[in-house]
DNA sequence: ACAATATATTCAAATATTATTATATTTTTA
DNA sequence: TAAAAATATAATAATATTTGAATATATTGT
């Protein structure tokens, strides 16, 4: 099992919205550099830098098909993601009840309400 | 709701090892500044500065309680992301099957397997 | 073998993030 | 009302990230 520590690597690497909209792609199936290149309206070196940076994280792979470069999804956590990244939520988190008392907080003065 | 872009700049913005350890906190319940300063053994300012940004962003909130901060979580997608950093995958994603075709892939020439 | 296609690598510049230090603000107690 | 406690803000320095430009590599077609 993975930590939770490198959990949080994998959040700061995915967390951009090119890498995003990569992954978000490869739930959908397998592509190869130029399908980004075309639907990301981003330079041909740069794909290969956003796919470089999730290949050496071990979030995605590829294998060869003639001179493509078929890149897939590896990591099972990224569907998992993307699917929360779009769930709707409706309220915020209900507010805890006032002053209710933190570590420290058996705090000797008034409330201040 | 939300748009996917600021949910990403929201990945962004919990993806570090001190936000994360804050959040998981905030999920069990209310807490001060200086409750996280203990556990967390950052300074002050930093533990400010860290509840600040998450503040700004809507993710956190606080309200007073004498002299105290208290914060507490408001964005709803916290717990689900902390839970799903926590969650146990036995295994890597089924690698596609061999060759497969891409956009560009009705490749011409033989593949190399 | 040579040209073309598909992709990767390297370097540098611009920008963003992080932690530290010093200082300020606010509320409460004495 | 002055001191203290709790926390915030600002400025800085160190570091990391991002993109763009140029170049390199590898595979296939001729």
């Amino acid at each position: 099992m993975r930590s939770v520590g490198s959990r949080i690597e994998l959040l700061k690497i995915i967390a951009h919205p090119v890498r995003i909209r990569i992954l978000e792609e490869l739930t959908k199936g397998v592509k190869c550099v130029s399908d980004f290149e075309e639907f990301l309206e981003i330079s041909q070196p740069n794909v290969s830098q956003h796919l470089s940076l999730l290949r050496t994280h071990g979030i995605i792979d590829y294998y060869m098909d003639g001179r493509l470069r078929c890149y897939f999804l590896r990591d099972p956590i990224i569907p998992d993601i993307i699917k929360l990244l779009k769930k709707d939520y409706i309220e915020e988190l209900p507010a805890p009840a006032c002053c209710s008392v933190t570590k420290k907080g058996t705090y000797p003065g008034k409330r201040s309400h």
